[in-house]
DNA sequence: CCGGCTGTGAAAATCCTGTGAACGCAGGGA
DNA sequence: TCCCTGCGTTCACAGGATTTTCACAGCCGG
């Protein structure tokens, strides 16, 4: 997986066995994005793994912890885009930035 | 179909696996078109698919998204012309170039 | 209290869409 | 040959839709 190493099991993500400071949420988002690498998945698809149920019709938690993931992965691998918006249907999480 | 792979269900188009960025209407133009292999097809018929109802007179949607679509495939796939322009008529898709 | 996490609302930034217009190109006729 | 016409291609733009980001209030544990 490169630098990115994830254990969900022991709540933890690395990059370059520096460990980073994810909240559960942040952390919950990042596994199932990157449960499915190159797969684009719908906000609802995203909301139902993380947060279980559907997400109301104006719902924007997806989108904003998605924003908090970018910037702390944005930190910690510069110049490196992980995670992809196809706009109008949700994200896309790729390894190779 | 070779190296292009289209999955309408998952909102993504692949060029060697990889996920080509189309925006809703681009990815709906391009299943209308390889959705009916080597048949021509009018631009009232892809109208009618991807947008619904008749175009106006002198609409020019169909040939303005047929030229974003080729942008994107030449992109992905250079040296290849996958979507075939008919005088007056419409336009083919064909699977191999 | 204090500090971090969460979700919400709203402003700011960005992207998508459809339209009009410019451009190129080929064919026909004078 | 030159001009005109019809058609397709592409550019540029404005309006609208969507996403990104910021700020804030509630909550909970220390």
């Amino acid at each position: 997986m490169g630098r990115l190493e994830i254990k969900p099991e022991e709540h933890a993500a690395l990059v370059d066995g520096r460990p980073l400071s994810l909240t559960v949420r942040e952390l919950q988002l990042l596994c199932s994005l990157a449960g499915h690498p190159q797969r684009i998945m719908t906000r609802e698809e995203l909301f139902a793994e993380v947060w279980g149920g559907a997400p109301r019709d104006d719902d924007r938690s997806v989108d904003v912890y998605v924003s908090r993931l970018r910037a702390k992965l944005g930190e910690a691998l510069p110049g490196r885009r992980l995670i992809h918006t196809h706009n109008g249907i949700g994200y896309r999480f790729s390894p190779d930035g």
